[in-house]
Order: structure tokens, then C-alpha cells, then sequence
DNA sequence: ACTCTGGTTCGACATGTGTCAACATAGATA
DNA sequence: TATCTATGTTGACACATGTCGAACCAGAGT
């Protein structure tokens, strides 16, 4: 970040991932994927987060459109796990300090 | 982010900061400053990303109040510059993959 | 004091967003 | 097939947000 400055495309492009971790409801549910072990949870080991059910469903859609989250279906129950690549290079271009 | 689950305050707290950078015009004005020789660049130099001079001048006061900028008035001109202890926490939490 | 230039604040408007209750759907199991 | 449980979708609502033009403020230099 401290290189370069991004374009107006890379900016919407970055800037969408930003937003969706920008909701405190939000970032909670994604921290609770991302702790949670083998790096995948199911909603009902994350669904208490103080909003209601339909709710949580809705964020859950927003990460998973933000490219943060992908979402698979195993029986009764929904698991979602986090994109280790996508969160990696949020994280670079936050840290890159030269 | 991957070692435990963020706290509600916590949440509150970090959501504030990555939704500042969740617009695509406050997260260019952002990497311009960030860019810029010095660290730190006048609303003069960074003031072309295609919205008007109140809008801009709009999302660096929300950049200022998330902790992300300082200003600071040099005579005639203002200049803006990263709070470098603050992008690297929110870049070491995502980059923290263990 | 006057004026010019750089920047911020104000007021208003359209659009986006978070939330919930109600309804719908998918699998499992009887 | 009927039904129960776990999730997702829809519709509606209040509220937040991005944007602009107009008015305003702060220094610098006549």
C-alpha cells in the first residue's frame, strides 16, 4: 500500500472486501470461522452472535459474496470455511511497510 | 484472527476501522497518502478520484475519526499522513495464519 | 481591509444497509 | 408421505451513507 497507489478498479475491487468485514456482526462471524478449528464451522457453532437467525444467514451471504467465505453443504447442516489466500493478501497489503 | 474469536467490543472496535476502508474513494485517497513520498501528502496532491472537493474532503474527515490519518494545517495547505502503528495491527491480524 | 485560493461544514437528497418476522426449502427420519 | 430440524429467502422498515452545491472559514499577499 505504501508503493503504490491503487487504481480506481483495484480500489472497488479491495475496497468490496473491506466493506464486508466493516460490520461488526460481520467480522465476529468471520473470526468465529476463522478460530474455529480445521478452519471450517458449521452455523449452528456460530449463530449466536446476539442477531437473529435470518440475520446471521444474510451476513453469511454478504462474506461469502465478498469472496471471504465459501459455504458446503454436508447433510443437515451448512459449514463454512474462510479463503486463506484472499485473507492473506488483505493482510500483506495492509502490512507492507517499505 | 485464526487463533481466537474477537470479543463484541473488539468487533465494534476493528469493524470501525476496516469499514473506513471499505469505500472504494476513501481506500484510494487512503493508498495515496499512504504512497506518497513522506508518508504524508496535501489534499491538493491526492484530490483527483473523480468526486467533488467537498466529497473528498467528506471522507478524509472519516479516515481522521477511524484513527487511520492525521491532519495537520501548514499554512495554506493541509497535510494528511497515515497512523503507521494502526495499519500494521490490522495488517498483522489478518496476515496471522497459524 | 480586501480578495484570492485551499479546505471544511451545511443542508438536502437518493441510495444502500442491517434487522426482523414470516415464509420457503433441503435433508433426515419415522 | 408426513414431519421435524437446520438454513436460506422475501418483504418491509428504519436508519446510515455517499454525493453535491452553496455557504463558510483560514491564511497569504497585496
Amino acid at each position: 500500500m505504501t508503493e503504490r497507489a491503487l487504481t480506481a478498479e483495484e480500489a472497488v475491487r479491495t475496497a468490496a472486501m473491506f466493506k464486508a468485514l466493516g460490520d461488526p456482526v460481520r467480522l465476529r462471524l468471520f473470526s468465529l470461522v476463522a478460530s474455529h478449528e480445521g478452519g471450517e464451522a458449521c452455523v449452528c457453532d456460530i449463530s449466536d452472535v446476539g442477531v437473529s437467525q435470518p440475520t446471521v444467514s444474510h451476513h453469511l451471504k454478504k462474506l461469502k459474496e465478498a469472496g471471504l467465505l465459501s459455504s458446503e453443504r454436508r447433510g443437515t447442516w451448512v459449514y463454512y470455511r474462510v479463503q486463506p489466500a484472499v485473507l492473506a493478501a488483505m493482510g500483506q497489503m495492509l502490512a507492507s511497510r517499505d
